[in-house]
DNA sequence: CAGTTTGGTTTTATAATGCAACCGTTATCA
DNA sequence: TGATAACGGTTGCATTATAAAACCAAACTG
């Protein structure tokens, strides 16, 4: 492929977050993560992927510092991947794809695994709102370039 | 590659939507279209990417009913590419990435674009609340599997 | 009507992926 | 305790996806 364009000098944040986890596998890997899967095992049993690919990817999140790599708390020899803040901030972006796919990609009544919250069983929302709170649609959100927000 | 493993079977709605526009370019081409861009020339300028790629990408996407491919309104011969709702509907996921990216992905001061409210000028942000509207951390959620919710 | 822009397709190279085989270390168990 | 299986990778190879550049037809421009 004559080497992959990166984003990550684009000043968009969108792009560079892609750059870091827009790849096929790192997403799903945290996504595992996320579901309490710490173990190279567990993670090569959910996701089917390949050995050698596992390995790189999570070797690429662990620099990435959206895993570390951590002693089992049992004392075994093994290595557990943990998720780090950065990489449980990547929750809402899971939560976004989700929702999107629960909606779009399933045919009604097609069963699909749901996200609910822990103290009451019922499905989590995902809102986009102004600064102060209130509920907006896509058509009012504009993109402006950096060099009128300075921020 | 001995062709990339899919997800369109997964009962998870993540794996879907990483299956449907988890590569490199399709979010991206998607960003630039919510930011008003329509052309192949315009997208391929923005984005810097090779022009096999890009068509290919746009094909796709209309495929999967996220463009629609419509004749312009000035009456002109070329082709312009539109969001369709399942294309806009990618909102919250952009949204999502852009903010995960403004936080870890920039250095303090470095200047990024913003996501504002057209009518009011202020940063939009992106909650997760609880089916009655609370704000909740990742903690409190659970993915549970298709099995028990019998959706 | 000649030249340029637009919107692609084709060709070619190289890198990323998947698969299978292999290997050292760690648990399991008779 | 000794054998054996499971774990956590690494290595090599076949194949595909990607990028870059050349090419090309149709539409626009002067």
């Amino acid at each position: 492929m004559v080497r992959r364009k990166s984003f990550g000098g684009d000043y968009c944040p969108s792009a560079r977050s892609l750059d870091v986890i827009g790849d096929w596998w790192s997403l799903l890997i945290v996504r595992d993560a996320f579901d309490g899967l710490t173990r190279f095992g567990e993670f090569q049993k959910s996701l089917g992927i390949a050995k050698n690919i596992l390995a790189q990817r999570l070797r690429t999140l662990v620099e990435r510092g959206i895993l570390i790599p951590v002693a089992p708390a049992d004392g075994g020899a093994h290595q557990e991947y943990h998720l780090t803040d950065k990489g449980r901030d990547l929750f809402p972006v899971m939560v976004a794809l989700r929702q999107w796919g629960e909606r779009y990609l399933f045919a009604p009544g097609e069963v699909h695994s749901t996200l609910v919250d822990r103290e009451t069983g019922k499905p989590i929302r995902l809102d986009i709102l102004t600064h102060d709170g209130k509920p907006i649609g896509p058509g009012r959100a504009v993109i402006v370039p950096p060099s009128e927000t300075e921020d």
